[in-house]
DNA sequence: CGGCTGGTTGAGGCATCTCAAACGCAGTGG
DNA sequence: CCACTGCGTTTGAGATGCCTCAACCAGCCG
């Protein structure tokens, strides 16, 4: 549905390997980009040197709105493995958006979502204890997989324990804990050989593993 | 500059008293608001009832957007003070956008902004210690006092400590120790008589007192 | 005055972080 | 083929920052 839309549009297709950047903080913005394969995040990085990973992007998301107001970007793109990027120059879009509103309404889509998304993040970052925080990703994740029509009930980390972390606002021991609690539980299960393979019998399972460590702590 | 723009598109006005909701979670979208006087928070709640403060909003901020993509709102918009809204429909704006492409531009400025202040507010979330984080809390406030013109050395917090905690992930008694600690530090001064307004003789202090919390962090 | 709401402060507990050791796996070179 | 190395992960033990619980205070209002 976007890449009909965007069939009239002239793009520019990219390929970018594991580590490379679509965009980076201070780059002059020019293009909104759409992932068409493989997995992307982005990360904030402060002043200071904070990092911190604010975004996962798959297959179908639109990356780059945070350049629009400033005119550069405020943040890194960075593909997490090989991946296509489909990338449309935001002047000629926003002429055709203005010739076919339906474009212009699919983008507010996306711009809505991803606020949304964001929304949800802060919800659980603030109000999740870690074990919860990690069941609350990997159901997110999975259920971003069903939408996609993929399995869910086998999914690969493309990320490090540190990466995982990071943008659920904890250490990377913490990340490995709970993942070994929610194994113990069988709410997940390791694939054998592999810790970045996951299988997850029952998606339902992670949601009632976040309410159970609510409830818990409320008990008490 | 909003406003100019908006003199040629039907507005409603409407004038919200401390407490009053603007919109809630599960009402049908229909328009966009800006904010014209006062100040709104837009809250998150949880299917099982955690609620989670994502947004403060002050003059000139637009409120909505969450709605877009689905057609009904995702959060709570409720006025911390008496305010005024003014109101314009989604679809009619969508129809002047296409005829003033300036519109258009105006209002993915401000969608661009509102994601590019999320992930600021996740960084501090998941980088700053407490204290930390209300310092950049009340530095960002100053600032956007500042942006507007208005005069950020004596502010005051329309917020109970629950409040300002919530948003910033930590309980109240963890807020109340912090703004003791900054005061302690005459990094900001409590006015006499009221908790609620502070000074702040010096906003860059804030920053410093940041950077110094995570100096002394990385040391030990 | 008395109750209520919001704020401050202290003491103790707990979740998460820090530090540290050990493991598995992949790549490299002898 | 087998050290050897480096990276990511797991797990334990102890430290600590924030939360919980509780007492008290100040302002406000009936």
């Amino acid at each position: 549905m976007l890449a009909l839309l965007e069939a009239e549009l002239p793009i520019t297709r990219r390929v970018l390997r594991a580590g490379e950047c679509l965009y980076q903080a201070g780059d002059r913005f020019e293009c909104l980009h759409v992932v068409h394969a493989g997995f992307f995040k982005t990360v904030e990085t402060a002043a200071d040197g904070r990092e911190q990973v604010v975004g996962l992007h798959f297959k179908g998301a639109w990356l780059g709105f945070d350049g629009i107001a400033e005119h550069h970007h405020g943040c890194d793109a960075v593909a997490m493995d090989t991946g296509e990027i489909w990338s449309i120059r935001y002047d000629a879009l926003m002429a055709r958006c203005i010739e076919r509103p339906a474009l212009l309404a699919t983008l507010h889509d996306a711009m809505s979502r991803e606020m949304a998304r964001d929304r949800g993040a802060m919800l659980a970052l603030c109000t999740l204890p870690a074990d919860a925080r990690v069941a609350d990703f990997l159901r997110n994740w999975a259920e971003a997989l069903e939408e996609r029509g993929l399995r869910s009930d086998q999914i690969t980390l493309r990320m490090t324990r540190a990466e995982i972390g990071n943008y659920l606002g904890m250490k990377l021991e913490t990340v490995s804990r709970a993942l070994s609690r929610l194994a113990r539980d069988k709410v997940i299960g390791f694939s054998q050989g592999g810790r970045r393979d996951l299988q997850i019998p029952d998606v339902a399972a992670l949601g009632a593993f976040v309410e159970r460590s609510l409830a818990e702590a409320t008990v008490h």
